[in-house]
Parts: structure tokens; C-alpha cells; sequence
DNA sequence: AGGTGTGAACACTTTCACAGCA
DNA sequence: TGCTGTGAAAGTGTTCACACCT
């Protein structure tokens, strides 16, 4: 049964990242004009193996054609279908420090089909500010704001001292997922998709590595 | 000679990240004058099992006493010897954007070990301005001034299309830890350890969660 | 009693290897 | 012939359950 749509296996989380990279290096070769490529060639670019490659598109469907490879254009299509990027989000981001006004500034994520709507610090010295040619707003307006602006996704880039009382406004808001960037798990309600960007635990990681090789020969 | 030091196990990725957050929990325990804690406490601050900490932890040695717990600061300082966080380490920046000038002046990483020693840009209307208190030098500069700075991990906050020559550069230093915020996965020699922080593939994870959802009930 | 440390069971992910289609 | 799609095998990571120590 043609049921391409909902998918009932269980996606894993590392399946859902390759995407996201494969279609980045499929967007590339995509501006040099190729046409189709192959599973070994994405796995070179994707620092994967090829048959891996292959099981993480067959999750979805079958887009290839035997003998000859992928179609370029038309599995980046399909690839941004499966991520949900065929559709524009919404997003607010509060905490307008040095990180969070990076990113308002960096205006990147608008080409990707996120589109920031509305940013929020609790400092009043900051409030009635600009960054990014958005206005910073109160957090204490962020329920109603987000409401207004029907924001779906919420960009957390506080402190951990002010995680507590962010948080609470977040949860009353009805926001679905938060990518954030304050070092601790957040807790949110069931159904609450949350994402952590945490770069002291990747140099903690970095650093365990290198002493590790240190230990050897 | 305890053979505390060199671990013939295969730790996994995942483990690692979970110590690091355990430390950051202890040391907030820490704080608060605790003395010990329970497997079942740290799992609720983490989002795990208690199960899974034990053996996370077992996996260095025997930190704990039955009946009791951990002890708190004492369980910190074994984390800290096994990530790593013992000791400074030298690190450098090469690309002066938004984020690496966030990065830069952030100055939280020295509370941790990690000194930002020098930064870098191929932009000569950046080259010999400072941020955070460093003055950016020219990314040409970068294999002479890596030697005599002694660095060891490098910080990447680099447009895609810089990657190419810089990768020539920071190859030919023999660095051997990357902290990546590149939208590609670098390419890199045998014994080279690459982390990888990409906001967007985060954000493509988040959206693709949020659309599953939305199929459902 | 209370809570760790850990082998054994289970669940999930990746790799292999090959049938089958263009 | 060339390369996909996919069951089956191998490998990893997580959970269970309980012996054992304080």
C-alpha cells in the first residue's frame, strides 16, 4: 500500500543527522549540475559507509535506481519532505547575550526556512533594543507575543541561573520544541521536543579523547 | 601504579557525554554543601536511568559505597581526571565571524581549562583588531604561530567555502583536536579528533520531530 | 535496609552479502 | 554490468535483576 507518508518504523536519532548532512552535500552537487549520484559517493562526502547510506533512504522509501545511482535533485526533494523543511517555521529567540545576538545577526537560518519572528531578553537595558532588525522585547511578554506570532519553535540562549523562570513561560506558552544552548537538561512536558547545542561538552569530549590518545604508544 | 590511568575498554561516545553532564550536576551539588548522592538522584538531574550512571561509572573504577552512594566532590575530581579537565589546555580560534567573536568574549571557557591563546581570520580589515582582549591575526600566520603558542585544539568558526585552505593549514600545524562549527564534515589525518557543532542539523533534527508529531493522533 | 557493581538479557544500530532490477 | 534495496549476522549500547557490601 503506497503508504509513503506516515512513517510507522522507529527513526533513529543518528539516522535523522546523516540526513540532514547528506542533503547538504546533495544541495552542493546539486549547483554543480549532476544529475544522479551513488551511495558510495554520498558515503565518501558523508563519512559513512554506502550501505549505510542506502538503509537510511530505504527508511523512507525507494529513490533510487539500480545500476545508476540517485537522482540528484529530486532525493534532496524528498530529503527535505522527510525533515520538514518544505514548509516555513517560526521561531522566537530569548536571551540576547553575546551567543543569541549572533545568531538573530547571522541571518542564515531564514535561507533554511527558519524564520526568527521575535526575540526576548529579560534585561530592561536590553529591551527596546534591536538585533537582526528585530525589536528585543520583554520576556515577560513572550506568552502573549507567542501567541500572537504563533511561534512553534523557541531558540534558548540563557543563562543557567535564569532557566528556571524562562522555562515556565516557555511551557505556558504552548511551545512544541526548543533548541537550546543552556548547559543543563532542560525538563519539559511530554510531547516538548527539545535539542541541546552544549559546546563545553563537546570540548569535554575532545579533550577526553586527546588524553586518551596520550595514555597510548 | 594503580591502573587507574589507561582504560583498555571501548568507552562509547554517548558515555562520555553523559559524564560530562554528571560533573556539571555534582559540582552544583557541590555548591549546595552536599556530601553524597545517590545513582537514582544523578539520573533524575540527567534524564537516565540510575542503572545507566552506575555503569557509566563503573566503567572507570569503583567510586561509590554501598548503602550510601557517591561521594560528591570526590566523584567531581575522578570525572575530571577522566576527562581530561585536569590539566589546560591551549586552544585557538580561527574565524573571527559572529560566533567566533561571541566565542572569543564569552570568556567562560577558561573557567574550565580551555585558554583561547590566539585567533585568527584571512579578513585583513580584521586582521590586528582584538576581541576578547586577543589580537586577530592573519590565518596565513597560523602553522608559525601554532607552534610557538603550543596549541593543541582548534576552534573552527568558518564559512564552508574557507574550509579547504584552512584545513591545509591546521593539518600542516599537526593539531590534533577540532572543534568544529563548519557545515561539513572536515576531512581529516589518522589520530585527528574532530567534534562537531552544527546548530542547523539540530534544528533539522527538531523540525523533523515536530512533523512526525503532527502526523500522529 | 539501602544502594552499589555487574553479568546476562534485551534492544537497537551497523555491516555484510547477495538477489534483483535498470 | 552496476548499483540499489534488504534480510540476516554482527556489533554496540541499555536495561534488568540480584549478589554483595556498609
Amino acid at each position: 500500500m503506497g503508504s509513503d507518508v506516515s512513517i510507522s518504523k522507529k527513526i533513529s536519532e543518528s539516522a535523522i543527522r546523516r540526513l540532514s548532512l547528506y542533503l547538504r552535500n546533495l544541495e552542493n552537487l546539486e549547483k554543480g549540475g549532476r544529475e544522479t549520484v551513488s551511495s558510495e559517493e554520498m558515503s565518501g562526502q558523508s563519512g559513512t559507509t554506502a550501505a549505510q547510506v542506502r538503509k537510511d533512504l530505504s527508511l523512507f522509501g525507494s529513490f533510487g535506481k539500480r545500476g545508476l545511482g540517485y537522482p540528484v535533485s529530486e532525493l534532496a526533494e524528498r530529503i527535505r519532505g522527510i525533515l520538514g523543511l518544505d514548509r516555513r517555521w517560526r521561531l522566537a529567540l530569548i536571551g540576547v547575550g553575546r551567543i543569541g545576538s549572533a545568531l538573530v545577526e547571522y541571518g542564515g537560518f531564514g535561507r533554511r526556512g527558519y524564520d526568527i519572528v521575535a526575540i526576548f531578553d529579560s534585561d530592561e537595558s536590553k529591551v527596546g533594543g534591536t538585533r537582526g532588525g528585530l525589536t528585543v522585547r520583554h520576556v515577560d511578554d513572550f506568552e502573549v507575543v507567542a501567541e500572537e506570532e504563533n511561534v512553534q519553535i523557541v531558540i534558548l540562549s540563557i543563562p543557567l541561573e535564569a532557566v528556571p523562570s524562562v522555562m515556565d513561560r516557555v511551557r505556558g506558552a504552548g511551545v512544541r520544541g526548543i533548541l537550546s544552548f543552556a548547559p543543563t537538561k532542560l525538563k519539559v512536558p511530554d510531547g516538548v521536543v527539545v535539542k541541546d547545542v552544549n559546546m563545553v561538552m563537546e570540548l569535554e569530549a575532545l579533550s577526553f579523547a586527546l588524553s586518551q590518545r596520550e595514555g597510548e604508544a
